[in-house]
DNA sequence: CTGACGTATCAATGCATGTTTATATGTCAT
DNA sequence: ATGACATATAAACATGCATTGATACGTCAG
């Protein structure tokens, strides 16, 4: 039993778009190789075995959200995680997911 | 920059998953209706305005993820947010986004 | 300036999913 | 059992979006 601070409808959007950003399979593997520190967009293409275009994507649209930040260094642009609050809620979860490995068929209804 | 417990794929689709369905600020909407307290699938429709299928159907989703844990009570069908982390995560980040409400244009590119 | 490299944009495609309408299942009173 | 209430399911429709391939933009070396 929580409480919620009451948002507006734009931060209940905003709230929403970055949950939406982390709910797809190889944005959250991108930002969570990020969490390792800065990576080049070619790095992270090559390192997870995606299209350059289809990372610089992913890219933009996490960058528009402010989940990653973009540094230029020559001719490489490297990102990182902008914010620590998202590292630390993706590795809590992450962490929670990890050692709630049980995975018993989640279909049980009352 | 945060450690991660190096996730198998399983453990990664499970954690997407959960970050798609806090994604829909509907499911959204829901989900953090439910952290006040348990509520019922009618009250849920009626307070916040939705169709009572629409909301049997993210409440299907949001309770087969273990996002959301339901017990009946007579007619009624309660639904309660299950997981203390979740609960958490959400205030966390909704606090974030509530305080750092600058709300300028996030479309600086590099 | 020209070429090579790294990154970003664009158009097209195919699949996933949120929403509605209608109907079924289940639970309690009379 | 029958009716009323609460919830769940099904089909249909519409929309969004992840992915690919081709191409453009920007940056540095020679």
């Amino acid at each position: 039993m929580t409480v919620i601070p009451a948002l507006t409808p734009d931060q209940l959007s905003l709230l929403a778009d970055a949950f939406r950003l982390l709910g797809d399979p190889t944005r959250l593997r991108i930002v969570m190789h990020c969490m390792d520190g800065p990576r080049s967009v070619g790095a992270i293409a090559c390192e997870l075995g995606l299209s350059q275009p289809l990372v610089s994507h992913h890219l933009r649209l996490l960058r528009t959200a402010r989940l990653l930040r973009a540094v230029r260094q020559a001719r490489h642009v490297f990102y990182t995680v902008s914010d620590h609050h998202i590292s630390h809620m993706i590795a809590d979860l992450a962490a929670h997911m990890a050692e709630k490995t049980t995975d018993q068929d989640a279909a049980q209804h009352p």
